[in-house]
DNA sequence: GTCTATACGCGGATAGAC
DNA sequence: GTCTATCCGCGTATAGAC
């Protein structure tokens, strides 16, 4: 072969990344295979001899996606609920996720096209979900509330994203993150302790 | 003028009814204007004496979806806040509100489009947007909550719409109906009265 | 394994008849 | 106002050279 082994994994990872990240940012069904391997620094007849079509790359690519999302999740560092819960407010609710969708979780930008996706897609989508979900229960109790807990998260980014204006998005994320600290840790102060939350906390790293 | 009068108006009326469902169903961006024409019953020649683009036609969608929300909002006919919340959560976080996103709310199925539109859309959806949160907040307290049950409901049915099955989909928009339930109306043993929530309320219409 | 070249359909949008 | 016909670019996917 003239090509170094591990090569073909290599750039399989490369094109998933590069075109996890302009999927993301621009939709699935908006994003054509030129314009995902130009990002990887391809051309579109390398893109078939990784994937066997667009949706395989989708399928892929969620897979891809979740599994990042279930390391941040396991990479938090704090023992208790509390500080736990507190600092995934402040990574995944921040005005960062809510302005690099490329950079971010793949829910809220991808959610709706995967749930127009077929059977295969979702499946395997399942699979890696239920791994995070996992991690969430552990964390937050029962499995009803990590639902619950990653639902208003999702949909907080996804409204946010909507909103004209960053002062639009921070009020809406700030109302959500308000929100899920009060059902979650039972501050019915939080609303008067403003800035206080993120202070006694370890800072969560600065992208998502 | 060989059409009667108003004919415009209705025919306008009709293209955006038959093409919101489909765009909801398929995706903006997977919606050719000959499938969205063809659904009202026009081509695509007459698609464009009523829209100047596409992306024209986006917006006034955005619009009228919202304000087809709105009005849902509005003719909840509970008094009391109790009621009132109880009542759209079981009509907004329905399985018939999962498997038939064609009539059901635009912010799960078409919010990540919208925020990537262009800044034209995003702010006649703003505007509209803002008339919904009204309500919520009349009924809700204050606009924080507003923001934060819209967020919960919408989450929760765009992730449901990812599961792959309806068993999935029902445990998920339940645990949020749960969640809801508890951190508005203060119950803690809304978990142990299984299904006593609808029985004591008016049902919500069949659609959504 | 990756490239260039290409097949072929569907995308959005316009022109001109009625 | 709506139709049919059409332009042209970009979509996915494949063939064959290297």
């Amino acid at each position: 072969m003239r090509y170094p082994p591990g090569h073909k994994e290599e750039r399989r990872r490369e094109l998933l990344k590069a075109s996890g990240a302009l999927v993301k940012e621009r939709g699935f069904a908006a994003s054509g295979v030129d314009a995902l391997t130009e990002a990887a620094g391809v051309t579109s007849g390398a893109f078939y001899s990784h994937f066997t079509s667009k949706n395989d790359l989708l399928k892929a690519l969620v897979e891809s996606e979740l599994r990042a999302s279930n390391e941040r999740w396991a990479a938090n560092p704090h023992e208790t609920a509390e500080d736990w819960i507190g600092y995934e407010l402040d990574r995944y609710l921040s005005m960062s996720h809510v302005r690099h969708p490329e950079a971010g979780c793949v829910l809220p930008a991808l959610g709706a096209e995967i749930a127009r996706a077929d059977g295969e897609v979702k499946e395997a989508y399942a699979r890696e979900l239920a791994k995070g979900i996992d991690i969430l229960t552990r964390r937050l109790g029962d499995k009803d509330r990590a639902w619950a807990f990653l639902c208003q998260m999702a949909g907080a980014i996804l409204l946010a994203r909507t909103m004209p204006d960053q002062k639009s998005q921070l009020a809406l994320i700030e109302s959500s993150k308000r929100f899920l600290q009060e059902a979650f840790n039972g501050r019915s102060e939080a609303a008067s302790m403003k800035k206080a939350s993120t202070a006694k906390r370890k800072s969560p790293a600065p992208r998502q």
